[in-house]
DNA sequence: TTGTATGCGTTATCAC
DNA sequence: GTGATAACGCATACAA
């Protein structure tokens, strides 16, 4: 009964004016609000606003868009959606956009570096006027992005540092994350501590470990070398659970007394405290966990994941608000400084840690 | 230094054309390798490719659709991205799509029906050719969905049963599901079960009940209606824990014995195994629980969560082989019937649940 | 083998 | 107040 069934075979401009008989410009302008509007009689206006909306006309945003020079979007590039890290990211660009005229293209690269260059190449094509990149994991090598994108669109990065690639970077404190979850283990009388320390190659596992270093230098502490272990560059997220199951493991296995673990992350945390669990030792009581990132599930496990908050929510609007600027102002040789934007990190205190009971940062051995 | 930094000021077909000296459509059939370049010369080719590579020539998706007549678009519509639920049935979606030549547009509605309806109108000005919407959440009342995207674009959705609405659903059998978590906690010796149902307005909620009661009967068990309560209605996923958590205290509260909980889904399950924690009551010692879903934080928790699975990758991935086929085969009046694809549940054992430690099924009461 | 001309659906500039 | 008409960048039928 339908006519044909293709999004392409749809009433046009050219259509809504013949139906109305008047001419495509009138329409046109009509039906934008054009500035001219105003000097359309009204009658004509709602019969032609009528027509429209009786015959179902649909703008065709390919044709405006060749016809405006522009499209009104911004690229949103994940580079692995699956990270629960990102999703209050995206919730926060989208925020930062709704009130924009701006839509945002949400593309999952699914953690493979030939997708994420395809994206990329894609959103180019389809003129986005700006991208915001959430490259939450590791992927060491963004020629890409530095080469293409930048000069060519707005683009932040947020979740990771890439100003040597000239590229403004959105990012918490990883150093001043690491200082706290030091000091708030340090504040409950933890004394012997192991730490979890993310993979080599990332940045951000790097400077939090400087934080750890800095605080336990600061008020005198010793960390204990075979109470610190890396974990493994790994491709995804998750696979930091698996990590810290085994890392923790081998701490046990160590038969050292420690009463508190630092993790990388969340779910470093949550390998640690399965470990733990494993091994009949329960958290808090006899040993405390402290995460990093706060990802949703941190508040609705048991116990609840005592962690180092990042404002994901704020880090996503800015950059989504970096863009914007750049948008608005182009001006072209940008200054080289001010491409690092830090935001602070936040304890969350929850279930997984508490005081310690005995006295002088005795731990559990066994 | 640089020139103009709008994404519309880049080089074109023309550009190209001039700078290697042929004409736009000789660069067009060869960057195209439309079938006629096979009687190009193979130095003018090189001589093309290569200056447009050099110019980083990118074509203008734009102008490109409009003229082809499509978009090579899939729109993928979120009702609330942050539901784990989601992301693995977008990676479900995104697979089904790689091989081909369609790009998914992920949209996420933000839990709002105003942002739904708006972005579905986006989408169909961008002319999607094919549309997937993730309904995972409540909204009961889809009109614009069946008004305006079914009968113009193919369109199938996904986590909900809108095949009242005359559009194609895929959804998991909910009363399979139902049936098969009483089973396994029958199984396990339970008797005194409680179970958190879902809210009354999901029709979800109301399958997995029936499969519930089919269970029990067939076995001659009773279900205890004060050790049944059901969720409140609400606009977000994450709510449920807190639904979990204050219905389990409930149950606790009317001192009634219980040794098993059936939650409605594994936020509910988490709620609920919070409650236990409080009431001092370790799971699965002294209470096994069961959610459903299989969302990926499931199996990192501690103990990890026996739940009933929903095949979410493959059921993005047959929604989106039904937009395809559609696409392939634009047959107008489809039938009415198989409008329905269920997909099958399944067990997954971790530890949240075991076999009952007491003889006739009792259980905990304080 | 390559070039010319036309139109996709819009918007914007001008003329009536 | 309204209507022709020319682009936007590309792909293609047709001409050379």
């Amino acid at each position: 009964m339908a006519k044909k069934t293709s999004p392409f075979t749809r009433v046009t401009l050219q259509d809504v004016a013949r139906a109305s008989g008047f001419s495509t410009s009138s329409v046109s302008i009509v039906l934008n609000e054009a500035p001219l509007s105003r000097y359309v009689a009204v009658d004509t206006k709602n019969h032609i606003r009528k027509t429209a909306q009786e015959m179902g006309y649909h703008p065709d945003a390919f044709a405006r868009s060749l016809r405006r020079r522009r499209s009104d979007t911004i690229g949103v590039l994940v580079f692995d959606i699956s990270d629960p890290f990102c999703i209050s990211l995206l919730r926060g660009i989208e925020h930062a956009l709704y009130q924009t005229a701006y839509l945002p293209i949400i593309i999952d690269a699914d953690n493979r570096r030939d997708q994420f260059e395809r994206y990329l190449e894609m959103l180019i094509e389809r003129r986005v006027e700006g991208l915001v990149v959430v490259a939450n994991w590791l992927f060491a090598d963004i020629d890409p992005l530095s080469k293409i994108a930048n000069n060519i669109i707005p683009t932040v990065v947020v979740g990771r540092d890439l100003t040597q690639n000239l590229i403004q970077s959105v990012v918490v404190d990883n150093e001043q994350g690491g200082f706290l979850a030091m000091q708030h283990l340090h504040a409950l009388g933890h004394r012997r501590i192991a730490v979890l320390r993310g993979p080599e190659e990332m940045n951000d596992s790097m400077r939090r470990w400087l934080g750890i270093q800095r605080f336990a230098s600061e008020v005198g502490l010793h960390l204990e070398p075979r109470l610190t272990s890396q974990l493994l560059s790994a491709m995804d997220p998750e696979s930091s659970f698996d990590g810290g199951l085994n890392l923790t493991k081998g701490f046990i296995e160590t038969r050292l007394k420690f009463s508190a673990i630092l993790a990388f992350d969340d779910f470093t945390a949550l390998g640690a405290m399965r470990a733990l669990w494993k091994s009949g030792r329960r958290v808090p009581e006899d040993c405390s966990v402290i995460g990093f990132d706060d990802i949703p599930l941190a508040s609705v496990t048991t116990p609840g994941i005592t962690t180092i908050r990042q404002p994901m929510m704020d880090m996503g609007k800015l950059a989504t608000k970096l863009v914007l600027e750049a948008l608005a102002s182009p001006k072209v040789g940008s200054t080289i400084t001010d491409l690092l934007h830090t935001m602070p990190p936040e304890l969350v205190q929850r279930d997984s840690t508490r005081k310690i009971l005995a006295k002088t940062g005795r731990g559990i051995t066994q």
